[in-house]
DNA sequence: GTGCAGCGATACCCCACGGGTATCGATCCC
DNA sequence: GGGATCGATACCCGTGGGGTATCGCTGCAC
């Protein structure tokens, strides 16, 4: 099944079989035998070029979730290992510089409880933590609907909240009280940025790229971008930078997600913990 | 990872190995590749018994959720390439008896889609869903809150109804226009039944055993039980049955659900046409 | 139109790993 | 203390997955 996800990424049997490590025949044989023994054509082949049929497009997505269930459970059971070895606890995987305060106050909660673990903190990019949870690298993460997906995960609701306008320290805007989502989005000069898609491109449009929260913060204190998020990051504002309520923007909640299967008792201590804040 | 689970679930290496339709010998070596692999210690043995270490009982839980994935993946394939053959379409799961219009007006809305596949219905008992959901034997189900566990799967809402207790027809009952629910749960010799749990052994109690629907409605019309439903399933009543509303019963959502990694165009098709009914 | 480059399939060889049988060693019970 | 039970070890074998060399097909270039 890697094998199968390396061709169908790649649609080339000889880069697939390089990035695999291994020789282009055995791989060739090896997804002939896949489609022999599942009974389906998953590759239309010529000399030319290799396409997924729909068969295989199924199981592009299938094997995809299959094996990252099964790089999970090795990696979960590999900490659960070092666990009872007095290292390792639970990781709890959340976006970096987000609901700081919230994440305090969990920690602080969850260390109070008995039969605590170490929690080990996993910060991560925009959009990284699903995967995170579903190969297992995290057990636990901190999401924020609905900019994060969370289907597939339990979910336990911890707040939520408005957003605000993040925008330079003195800009006209920042005497108001608050600002209507209409007017954020076609401020002169103050285009919202650019974030880099998992694969690593940018979307096409005005704005400037920025690929992590400094250079966001750099590129706002610049006067060349504003910004949207959830109000809690008032907190951490520098103090060059101002932010201005925005009340019709969509509201911001706060999750904390497991995978279903994987309640263990460090993870139900931090989700309880979590929903006693 | 197949031999781990045979082995945590009987904690017996013979007898896992004959289940296996394997020798012993090779089935230790297995256990014990299994752990070096791991570098964890999986199985606490002495030479009268096993049992599951704090590692062993992480991976059973992720074992046992990567096997089903790996099935699904094997099995979902299959049925998209015989559906290329003209053959199968989309499997969608749902209790006997329970929604029949519901589902019949599902199925004729989706019918009158312009990509509409062949639907293939799979009655199952109670509890079953989320099991063929997770193993592939179904690509969609209809489940009903808060009988059914959701978690882990994509959902919508299709509706929300009240219950009724069903009684023998002629039963003092009958005649009232709604009945409490504390009145029900202590109605002198129609206790409620009790139902196969997933291992196929009952709980204890007063009421009697009840194997599906037809055991069941045979019961109440003998006068031996009653039986709490949603009140859709009075248009399924047989005429020596009768049926009251139950106002302060918790209410029952029909959802219809779906892995979330799978939403193929088929199964997307079928939740569209749900939601718009 | 012919030659070449690119790419997947085939042929053939080899070793390692998964499986089987026989047996050992430890532990509990009578 | 002897037997029964059960997992581990020792040893053997065959298959299957991997490697190298090569073929056959198909565009494209000149």
């Amino acid at each position: 099944m890697r094998y199968f996800v390396a061709v169908a990424e790649e649609l080339h049997f000889g880069r697939a079989a390089q990035w695999l490590g291994i020789a282009q025949p055995p791989l060739s044989r090896a997804i002939r035998r896949l489609e022999r023994r599942l009974g389906a054509q998953l590759l239309e082949r010529t000399s030319r070029a290799v396409t997924l049929t729909e068969a295989g497009s199924v199981l592009l997505r299938e094997a995809r979730a299959a094996l990252d269930a099964v790089e999970a459970a090795e990696r979960r059971t590999r900490r659960a290992a070092l666990a009872a070895t007095g290292h390792a606890g639970v990781v709890l995987a959340t976006k970096a510089g987000a609901s700081s305060e919230l994440l305090a106050k969990l920690l602080d909660a969850y260390a109070a409880e008995p039969d605590a673990v170490t929690v080990d903190l996993l910060l991560c990019g925009i959009g990284e933590q699903e995967r995170l949870l579903r190969d297992g690298r995290a057990d636990v993460a901190l999401l924020h609907r609905p900019f994060d997906a969370t289907s597939g995960f339990d979910t336990e609701e911890l707040r939520t909240e408005g957003q605000v306008v993040v925008l330079p320290a003195g800009h006209p805007l920042t005497v108001r009280a608050h600002v209507p989502l209409a007017e954020v989005t076609e401020l002169p000069g103050l285009p919202l940025p650019r974030w880099p898609r998992p694969d690593g491109t940018y979307p096409d449009g005005p704005g400037p790229q920025a690929r992590d929260h400094a250079q966001l913060l750099q590129l706002i204190a610049l006067g060349r971008a504003c910004w949207i998020a959830p109000e809690s990051c008032r907190a951490q504002l520098r103090d060059d930078l101002a932010a201005v309520p925005v009340l019709d923007a969509p509201t911001v909640t706060t999750v904390i997600a497991w995978p279903p299967h994987s309640r263990s008792r460090a993870v139900a201590g931090l989700v309880r913990a979590a929903t006693r804040l």
